[in-house]
DNA sequence: ATTTATTCGGACAAAATAATCTGATTATGT
DNA sequence: ACATAATCAGATTATTTTGTCCGAATAAAT
């Protein structure tokens, strides 16, 4: 069971935290990465490829090379690494998979559900980087 | 991308809601579900089938046979339907897939979800299905 | 230049989820 | 008894997601 975002989501999520928790260590292996997240290491690696592609992530390639948070974790909000991985999609589609469900035609749950949404997009909007380093640093001591 | 349950539980959502709408027809044919659902048939036979082993749906075999609510639809909450198909752990797991995420050891943003989660588990404990015959029966007019 | 160590890209494999098919069983009406 | 029409059960297929492998390109050090 998917609790809310892929599994890509989730390693995305816990690579980007990782590396805007030890930026001053510049660029880390992916290698490194996925070992300390305890991850398939092919696959971050690949994810991180992909978050390049979105401007989130920095790569250095060859000997010595690595990833690297790619601007300051300030200006990286939770529901930016969201959307460059799962997308939006699940902001507007409906809970219980009814079609075309809206204001006009809303599914049963339409309104009750929709809080809880927009609480939920809320939150992964205001947060940023910036605010977890204390707390990743201190998960990643008891994976 | 789910959304957040999968499209097993979406539909056993669509069709027990469907059925406590309609409670007074008695027992309704697969066939009929999933063409006013637009959902696929077999698909939404299979799911009624096991919601019958969980006591939710009535099934009554052969000729004129068909699915019907097994009780009281006020006495049916969202979470049961939920717990009989998906199950709960996704009201446990870490939303970011970190290990062993508790309180003692929590992810960066075990607090800031966990609120979120309490909420969404609040409603679907606090939702019965007789509250939604209106509602339901309106969207199935638009599919 | 050559060796070494990394990202990168594409193809591939495995696993999970979604959907279909087939046949058996059950119940109803004639 | 028989024909019909439904659920039920298990096997099978298709699709999506997750994960792996390999070779090319890149960059640093010797």
């Amino acid at each position: 069971m998917t609790v809310i975002f892929s599994k890509k989501c989730e390693y995305g999520m816990q690579a980007v935290l990782y590396l805007s928790a030890y930026m001053e260590k510049g660029v880390i292996r992916a290698e490194d990465i996925a070992s300390s997240l305890k991850v398939p290491k092919e696959f971050v690696s690949k994810i991180l490829q992909s978050l390049t592609a979105s401007g989130i992530v920095y790569s250095k390639k060859g000997k010595f090379g690595g990833f690297s948070i790619a601007k300051d974790p300030a200006q990286i909000r939770l529901i930016d690494i969201v959307a460059a991985i799962d997308g939006l999609e699940m902001f507007n589609s409906c809970v219980i998979g009814f079609p075309h469900c809206s204001p006009e035609t809303p599914c049963p749950v339409h309104d009750k559900w929709g809080e809880l949404r927009t609480l939920a997009y809320n939150m992964l909007t205001e947060e940023t980087l910036d605010n977890f380093k204390d707390k990743t640093l201190n998960k990643i001591k008891t994976i």
